[in-house]
DNA sequence: ACCTGAACACCGTTCAAGT
DNA sequence: ACCTGAACACCGTTCAAGT
């Protein structure tokens, strides 16, 4: 499976593309950046960006794989945290993007490309959540379901908006469910 | 603060192209919904919209009052109902309008317009929440954290799919958490 | 294989002109 | 006050042509 000349250029130049659009849908969202400014930035004609990409979704799918890869590179650096300080840490992580999330969210009726990749991150996202669950002691069932409403609470904490106070009592109230943090965490 | 012919007429006019758009949006999504589709459907050119309203976002915006409006009579009719009847009815309603919902949130950082809407709405569904739990018995305190938890975990069912099951288990868990609902409800 | 200039169909919105 | 035809700037995408 050795890479040619070729291959390295080519995923060279993706690169490029990609790390230009990373940037700009991030600052300027994904609706309101046009495929000739991530070319403009990228340093080609806008059409050569069909080349790499068949369509503006499956760039914005190339960006958000580049950006899970590199969050879960971050995070299995720190897995062996409490679970708070992960929850908390998932939360910031998520803000940072919460531009994409919500587009994510609302071209899932009109791409099914997004559709899918929305369907497959959140399967990631609960298995690895669901793991470090059972991994502090909880049962498999009650895991899943709290994932789930975590993943929910951490996803609604982005579209609006909230004091760090509020925040904290959140979830605060999410993991008193089957879990006792150390409240001292929040002071 | 009578209103003479010509208010009439144009609260008739405004009626039909709010009635139009809202069969639009609701039925193909709002980014997929043109403004001449909504003229057409209207019956009058496709710049005449921008006499009664200053873009597409202040269009939604009167969509989204509308329905609003309806939800709440409809609701006024059912308030005496037990909470979990209450709520399982508050999930179809914004169930049925999903694609909106995800359409308001993905527009938060690009329109004001929409920002203060959705700001406001949420003021609104909360202290109608927290009044219908207090009433049921709840404390202040308490009642806020469950309405900003349950508004989350039900915005976060809208946008992700799901069995019937999974939304049974995880509303009843979120209502086991200060409050206990009749199990048989569910079966 | 990779890149581009030119074009296409469409979009939200504006403006000058009509009644 | 209300409505429209025509136009504007912009968009994602396609295609034929170049290397």
């Amino acid at each position: 499976m050795a890479r040619n000349k070729r291959d390295v250029d080519r995923a060279q130049k993706q690169e490029e593309i990609e790390l230009a659009a990373t940037r700009l849908f991030l600052e300027g969202g994904y609706d309101a950046t046009s495929m000739a400014a991530v070319a403009g930035a990228a340093g080609v004609a806008p059409n050569t960006l069909y080349w790499y990409y068949a369509n503006k979704d499956e760039l914005l799918i190339a960006v958000l794989n580049r950006l899970m890869a590199r969050t879960l590179e971050v995070r299995a650096g720190i897995a062996e945290l409490p679970l708070p300080e992960q929850l908390l840490w998932l939360i910031q992580v998520f803000e940072q993007a919460h531009n994409l999330v919500l587009t994510v969210h609302g071209r899932l009726d009109q791409s099914k490309a997004i559709f899918d990749w929305h369907a497959q991150f959140h399967q990631k996202l609960e298995a690895l959540l669901v793991a470090t669950l059972v991994a502090q002691g909880m049962s498999e069932e009650e895991a899943v379901t709290l994932a789930t409403a975590g993943t929910f609470i951490v996803e609604g904490l982005l579209s609006h908006p909230h004091t760090l106070e509020q925040r904290e009592k959140v979830i605060r109230w999410l993991l008193s469910k089957g879990w006792k943090p150390d409240d001292s965490y929040f002071v």
